[in-house]
DNA sequence: TGAACATATGATTATCTGTTCATATATTAT
DNA sequence: ATAATATATGAACAGATAATCATATGTTCA
C-alpha cells in the first residue's frame, strides 16, 4: 500500500519489525480499501439503514419506502440510487411502479453483525 | 418507528398492506438505526479502513500506524480516537508509547463482509 | 529540573453529503 | 392527445467531516 521505507519512529519499531511487514505484505491494494470504505460510507445514513431494513421484511414501492421510513419521495428517490450505485439494491418496474428489494444476503449479514456490535456496547 | 397511519399513495398499498405491518413491527427502534448508521460510518472513510486493516495483524503503536497508513500523526490520532469512540479499537500505553488493537472480532467480520461484497459485484 | 519524544487536542478550512424545491420522464387511463 | 400518477433528476443550500497547523499533555532520561 505505501512503498516508502519504514523509518525508526519510535523506539518499539524493532521490536515488531517482522509484523510491520507482514502487514505490509498482506494488505490489499488501496484501490480495494478505498472501495471497501464507499460501500460503507451507503450504510452509514440513518435514512438509508432505514430503507434497507424495510427491504428486509419485503419487496416495496418507492411511496411505500418513503411512508415507512417518513422522508419526503424525492429524498428516497435520491437515496436508492446511491443504494442502486453500490449494489445493494435491485429493482423492477410494474406499470407506473417500480419496486426495489434487497440485491443479495451481503446486505443482510453486514447489517445484522454491525447491530450485534453496538447491542454488546 | 414511524407512528402516521398509512396513506394509500399508489394503487399496489392494498397488495401489501399486511407486509408492511410485518415491516413496521419488526423495525427497530429509530435510536438503535442511527447507533447503527453512526457506526457504518465510521467504516466509510478510507483512512480508518486502512488503519483497522493494519491492526488486523499486529498490536502496533501510533507512529507505526501513521507510516503505514502514509499519513501524518495527527491525522491518525483523530482517527483513532474516533475509532475509539465507536469501541472499534482498545489501547494500552506503555511507556511515552501508546499501543492500538482491534476491540473484538466484529471489526474482521464486517469488514470481511464488505470485502465479499465488492468482490463480487 | 529540563530536554526529547510519543501522542492528543482545538481551531480552522476545504470538501463532501443529504435534503429541498422545481422540473423532467415514464406509464396508464380517459 | 391530455391528464393523472409514480418516479427520477438537477441545482442549490445547510450541515457534517477530515486534514492541517499550532499547541498541549504525558512520559522518560540525563
Amino acid at each position: 500500500m505505501k512503498k516508502e521505507p519504514l523509518v525508526d519512529c519510535c523506539s518499539f519499531l524493532h521490536l515488531h519489525e517482522d509484523a510491520l511487514h507482514k502487514v505490509l505484505g498482506e494488505m490489499p491494494p488501496d484501490e480495494t480499501l478505498y472501495d471497501l470504505a464507499e460501500l460503507f460510507k451507503v450504510f452509514g445514513d440513518s435514512t438509508r439503514i432505514k430503507i434497507l431494513y424495510a427491504l428486509f421484511e419485503a419487496e416495496l414501492c418507492v411511496c411505500d419506502i418513503a411512508q415507512l421510513v417518513g422522508v419526503s419521495q424525492t429524498a428516497i428517490s435520491h437515496q436508492l440510487r446511491v443504494l442502486k450505485n453500490a449494489k445493494l439494491v435491485k429493482f423492477r418496474r410494474d406499470g407506473k411502479t417500480v419496486f426495489y428489494s434487497l440485491a443479495d444476503d451481503h446486505v443482510r449479514r453486514i447489517i445484522g453483525q454491525g447491530m450485534e456490535h453496538i447491542q454488546e456496547s
